[in-house]
DNA sequence: CGTCTGATTGAACTGATTCAACGGATGTGG
DNA sequence: CCACATCCGTTGAATCAGTTCAATCAGACG
């Protein structure tokens, strides 16, 4: 319980009031680099990040594998447990992660009673489908060095929203690999382009900690528009930072 | 009316449904390369496409750009009206299109008294997302020829599902600078893949005409998964052909 | 210590880009 | 009905961003 009020704190004031609606939850742990949820299966419940970081990936039969969205804590996955048969993609932990599970009925009733929720549900699926879109952007168009800064720009961003960040640093739990998966590039690569932003003074990212020292500056490399965020729904109250 | 008439028997048994329910449409006309809305606009009313194909897109200041998904017959756009203050990307038309303009009032109530509409509306913009993701594994991972050959596997299947191929053929309005702008390549590069899919036997394309001699074939060197595409929930009746 | 995971480096290689030119079909206005 | 323009597809040659493979290094942990 105690865990459950902590982890309130960090979330969004429409977090906090969905969680407070549920009488009781289910929490759950994962383990890192363990799989929530794989391809093919039917989920049962929707999910809710308390903390840890987990991602979406898909992969194809030869191995090759794409990271299609991160999830940081107060972002839901799964909501599409009614409509949709079975996964198209996986989830796995990054880190160790703290997870609510809500039950369909629990859900129902949720949406049932408090319309503001399924407003702000759909509000947050429809985010998440911006940002896959820009993800698609970043990977078609971008270069390595653009593509590398924008991923660490919206998620400094995304972190920022929900009080996660404390100045202009953050923990960023994320491997060389992990990255390269979700930019469509090698580990190898991305480790010379890191570099390269780390010599001009971009960033500094080193035992899981990233200090971003000129946000303006990431955010001009990355060619990084803000909007497709929609943070000016709910949470604009979060974006003035300590 | 005869136009609207005609459309209908194009679409799946829902949104002719859908259609159906609605008193009057607001049919509207899009010329070819025509922009229907352009990013930062706020967007007014539902659209569905009628006839005609038409595409999301997004681009950078410097000209970049990624088309992010295609629509055809059957498909909705700004579905998100309500919600979202403003459009993260634009729509363009690749051909002539016609489509219907819903006022968000009429929306409400066809949301209202129809039930199983509403849950029709959510599981097509799940569809989208998850097709939006299975681009970014293509474009993530994919080399060029699995990228085409994966386009276009979709795309005919996704026209199969609305009636709109004949046997192992299909309309085909997309220029190599549209494919390129989808998969992230140049049309350069498109067209020299384009020549050793043909040469190969395992497409036809000329004079906006594409045909697959052998579907499995093209669907194996694009290690196409149907399955995110979720057919099995709507249409799956409309999965046969001729 | 030994082991493991993740970061780093070097050198050779290649899939895709770039740039620039050309060809063919279609449409249009005089 | 020709002349011209435009859009799209095609081709060649040079180049390059990012990959591949393989080895090494550094910190964490039992």
């Amino acid at each position: 319980m105690f865990l459950k009020l902590q982890a309130f704190t960090r979330l969004s004031s429409f977090d906090r009031e969905a969680l407070a609606a549920l009488g009781h939850l289910q929490t759950q742990e994962a383990q890192p680099r363990r799989d929530l949820i794989r391809e093919g299966e039917q989920p049962k419940a929707v999910r809710l990040i308390l903390s840890g970081w987990a991602c979406r990936y898909k992969d194809l039969p030869d191995g090759r594998r794409q990271i299609v969205g991160f999830f940081v804590p107060g972002d839901f996955c799964d909501l599409n447990v009614y409509i949709l048969k079975e996964m198209d993609h996986s989830l796995s932990a990054i880190t160790r992660v703290l997870y609510a599970e809500i039950a369909p009925d629990e859900m129902e009733r949720l949406i049932d009673e408090r319309p503001r929720i399924s407003q702000a549900l759909l509000w947050h699926e429809l985010v998440n489908a911006s940002i896959q879109r820009e993800w698609l952007l970043n990977v078609g168009q971008r270069s390595a060095r653009e593509r590398i800064a924008h991923l660490l720009t919206e998620l400094f961003l995304r972190l920022r929203a929900v009080r996660l960040t404390e100045g202009n640093a953050c923990d960023f739990p994320l491997t060389q690999a992990d990255i390269a998966e979700a930019t469509g590039l090698t580990s190898v690569h991305v480790n010379r382009t890191l570099q390269e932003l780390r010599r001009e003074g971009l960033i500094e990212l080193t035992q899981r900690r990233l200090i971003i020292p000129d946000l303006d500056a990431l955010m001009g490399v990355a060619m990084f528009n803000p909007n497709y965020l929609h943070l000016d729904h709910e949470g604009r109250h979060l974006d003035a930072n300590d």
